[in-house]
DNA sequence: AGCTCTTCCTGAAAGC
DNA sequence: TGCTTTCAGGAAGAGC
């Protein structure tokens, strides 16, 4: 399940692969794929890739024709992922475009998502200003402490607005639990209700621990692999995500709940007590 | 505004 | 064994 972390690895591997490649040919298994922009894909053969950027948890192609820039955005959803040749994937029809180069030498591009939460558009500098105005928050790698604690600021519930794309763009369930356990904060703690001292915790172990994920490649949970088909491993580091039943890794003595009610919360209740939190 | 619920989708795993 | 049901998950939209 690409988070931030996946996306960013991704982008950096298509970034060093692919860049000032010149795109032969963009051919979709479906059309449907497409959220945005299906009528300009023939406007994007012969033109050259000029970056690759993440935003949030989605990957952006810069591509540029004469004066003219278009952007390709993959959104990865749950299980979308941009591979390589050398990558294998056990269900290869799940693969819904295809994007060749001109240059023999630089490998195509797949874009694969069995379950397709997740889409492709193609888009113009206007159209890609709204898409991330409407849709992507403050990167979490580069809020300011004083940014976080005004977004902190009202009365949601902690985990919930972290995983809000529109308020901090990047973190999904593994990592927000993760990173929750080590700020010592309850999941559904109000966030208005955090101490400085808590906003603090939250900021440094946030960047601490995605920076770190990066690092590591990613987390390879399931079917995670980087372009280049290597796994992620900062699964090893995970200390709550999946690991109900099992006694806190603080050894605190506590057992490792689940939330049921919602989005599976893993967390300790007596690291993540919500008295500790405000 | 900010919840919850539903929908999308498929493979894995659990239940019978 | 073999079928059916449930679940997982991110994001968007409906409804309260």
């Amino acid at each position: 399940m690409p988070e931030l972390p996946e996306a960013e690895v991704t982008a950096s591997q298509l970034r060093a692969r692919l860049v000032g490649a010149v795109i032969a040919d963009i051919r979709l298994g479906r059309d449907d794929i497409v959220r945005e922009g299906l009528s300009s894909l023939r406007w994007f053969p012969g033109s050259v890739l000029r970056a690759v950027e993440r935003r949030g948890k989605s990957v952006v192609m810069d591509l540029q024709k004469d004066d003219e820039h278009r952007y390709l955005v993959a959104e990865l959803g749950m299980t979308g992922l941009l591979l390589f040749p050398a990558a294998r994937v056990r269900f290869p029809q799940h693969t819904h475009a295809v994007i060749t180069f001109q240059d023999p030498a630089r490998p195509p591009l797949r874009y694969w998502n069995p379950r397709r939460f997740g889409r492709l558009s193609l888009l113009d500098g206007p159209g890609l200003d709204r898409y991330l105005a409407r849709r992507f928050g403050c990167d979490p790698l580069t809020v300011t402490r004083q940014a976080l604690a005004r977004l902190l600021r009202c009365r949601r519930r902690l985990k919930p607005l972290l995983m809000h794309q529109q308020a901090i763009a990047g973190i999904g369930n593994i990592y927000a639990n993760e990173i929750l356990f080590r700020a010592g904060l309850h999941p559904n703690v109000i966030a208005g209700r955090l101490t400085s001292g808590a906003v603090d915790r939250l900021h440094d172990v946030m960047q601490s621990i995605l920076r770190e994920a990066i690092r590591c490649g990613g987390s390879s949970v399931k079917d995670y692999f980087a372009p280049d088909g290597s796994e992620g491993h900062y699964k090893e580091h995970h200390l709550v995500y999946a690991k109900a039943g099992l006694p806190c890794p603080n050894r605190c003595g506590a057992i490792i709940r689940r939330l049921q009610s919602e989005r599976s919360s893993f967390y300790c209740p007596r690291c993540q007590s919500r008295r500790r939190a405000s």
